[in-house]
DNA sequence: CATGAATGAGACTTCATTCAT
DNA sequence: TATGAATGAAGTCTCATTCAT
């Protein structure tokens, strides 16, 4: 009879993360207008009513799982570049390449299909989206290039509308995978690893210094 | 006083014309979800009966939204690459550059973004959105591969990821455009032409055969 | 190219007709409420706006629906009693034969069906209907029990509550035949003449005087 | 002023009965289309949305408002009859006698009305309404009516026709007293009672064999 | 803290009726 | 006369949010 359940203090404590766990699955999914607030709290668990005891708002638990889930995205990326130490091709290979299973692995990369959507229809999250994930990317990618550069294994190219033409498959691959290919539908198969490799071959031949001193 | 109106029959001829781009507006705006029939129908200048006496549902006004302006950008895609006689290279260029042209004058390059965000709820819209837009643009930019590497400008390669990797800068840059680039926030500056041009400059550099057998 | 047409004033002429006919048929089908004023005019061959000139409102329509096919129904019943010769019970046997023969032609027999349904939301019809044909299909079937009883065939009894039960399985079966009787559903077969006969049966046995003075 | 409430526990559980019998009434004296949900949710004391909290179209209400009330008032009968003990003509008027009095007594009669009415465009209900209504009156009846033959009391007669005879009367009455008897019209008086009697005295003259063998 | 019954604004859609042509 | 495009009130149903328990 005595079902051993945990304490609460404890409950309180982890409430918030199913709740951020559900929301995130569902608006993935849905999007952020067709989510119901009472599917993401039976999801977690919980009533309707609880989630409101953390969340005054759907706005703001939307906003809530934004954060928790890309802020993190990118400063893993940060400290893999920091601690690599091979050619700048390489680590451009690798961080592409570690950055999609991260991205495959969890939801989180289907929020960016939320919030290119919703953005318009809730003005204050798109400051705080351009800052906590727009621009650190960037600037993570900006500094790849630049490392190359700076290396001499790369031209000197532009950095912006590099570090652009960079990340746009990988954004491509993301919302593809919680978009059409959420759908059973016959489309051009998309094989993430096979378009990554390809897009960094093509980039990489594209950005580096011809290998031979030679041609002229 | 006397406001001239059109008569009868000619509002009747314009009316799908009115709501077709009053539709197109709004839900690239706003999305599929939150844009309200009544408001298409009053940024038509008819009244919320009028919407419906045209279009059965807010369902099939967006379809034939899509079909409208979509289909259309992709059939002159193709035109233009059936007529293109010059290098494989210079036809890549121009078939990004005429094609933004075409996508940033209307807002039809933001349909894109809805049906992305939207088509898991909508699981009719995915096939047709697959066979009118997502495989003709496929086939097209594989045929300028193919075209490139069947006159031996172009190192034999994949064609599916690589027209992946060739298309994805442009749809990034719509994406953008109606969404973070909508909003008044400030983040790294998207140039859409500088972004096109170092894309094209960095594929054409890794698509290319060697070009001189000279460069030992 | 020259259509033969009825002339203009030929038209104007049997629009009416075409409409209550339309309308009779659609009326008795789906109710009054649930008949679109569109359906009327289209099954009559011509435009909304057509019946709205021949009729005010949708209500009006109905009321002269109602005044041309039911009072027609009553007063057929009437000449046909005051010219019959024989004995009553034939004349009883008769008179539900033939008024439900009548009944069962046209659709007009659905009327009831549709007057009893909404009767409570159309205030005014009420006393129009009562007027019109209850009272006399009532002082018809009361004046044929009354020259049974005056000829010495039937017992005396009270004409009120006889004449009810005497109409009361015609009604049935109408009502039946355009409710139940329209569906495809398995219930008990209704079989209308035998319905009549049986009841016929009965209430002549019920009604008339014991035939011969001998039992006792 | 501190009106004091029933507790949320407590109203849950009378809700469905709250919106039952507002529902009957209503859906009786305005029919099934006619009849706006809201009106139904603030004749129970309870908003809009609450209705749809317990039931989840306004024509499921209508079913569950059928099958309360009018799947009852058959069994009732039935278990009438089988306790009866005594001659098959006095189970006949007890039967009519009791009928009336719960069908009088509470609006469940008027449904037969709406039913009748709006079968029709109501696909669904008619086999339910066939099922659960009519074929077990009809058992019921005929039942009664073999019965008698059984026991020599009547006269073989075909047991279908013979029903219908017996509870038409029944019905109109129970049609009359929720269309036009809720008219302030001044028609033909209907005395449900004396028709009843009178209906019944004839039914069983007719279907009484002679109570002397000597007539022939 | 947690629940879930209740609310009511608001969305989509229908249709009787009008009126310019 | 006849048409049918247009209107907008009204109806069904949904769902974010509140609050008594």
């Amino acid at each position: 009879m005595a079902s051993t359940r945990p304490p609460r203090q404890r409950l309180k404590d982890i409430r918030p993360q199913q709740l951020l766990d559900a929301a995130l699955s569902l608006f993935v999914e849905k999007g952020f207008a067709a989510t119901r607030s009472e599917e993401v709290a039976s999801a977690a668990g919980v009533s309707k009513g609880t989630l409101y005891l953390y969340y005054p708002s759907k706005e703001e638990l939307f906003k809530a799982v934004v954060r928790q889930n890309i802020s993190k995205l990118i400063s893993q990326g940060g400290e893999a570049v920091a601690a690599f130490e091979g050619s700048t091709a390489e680590l451009l290979v690798m961080l592409l390449d570690i950055w999609w299973d991260r991205v495959d692995d969890s939801d989180a990369g289907g929020l960016h299909k939320v919030v290119l959507a919703e953005v318009r229809n809730f003005p204050e999250l798109a400051q705080f989206y351009a800052d906590e994930v727009i621009l650190p990317a960037h600037r993570l990618f900006e500094g790849v290039v630049q490392r190359g550069i700076d290396r001499g294994e790369f031209r000197p190219v532009e950095l912006v509308p590099v570090a652009h033409a960079l990340m746009a498959p990988m954004i491509f691959l993301m919302l593809h995978k919680h978009s059409f290919g959420a759908c059973p539908v016959h489309g051009p198969d998309v094989d993430p690893k096979a378009t990554l490799r390809a897009h960094a071959d093509l980039m990489l031949h594209g950005l580096m210094r011809d290998r031979s001193g030679t041609h002229r």
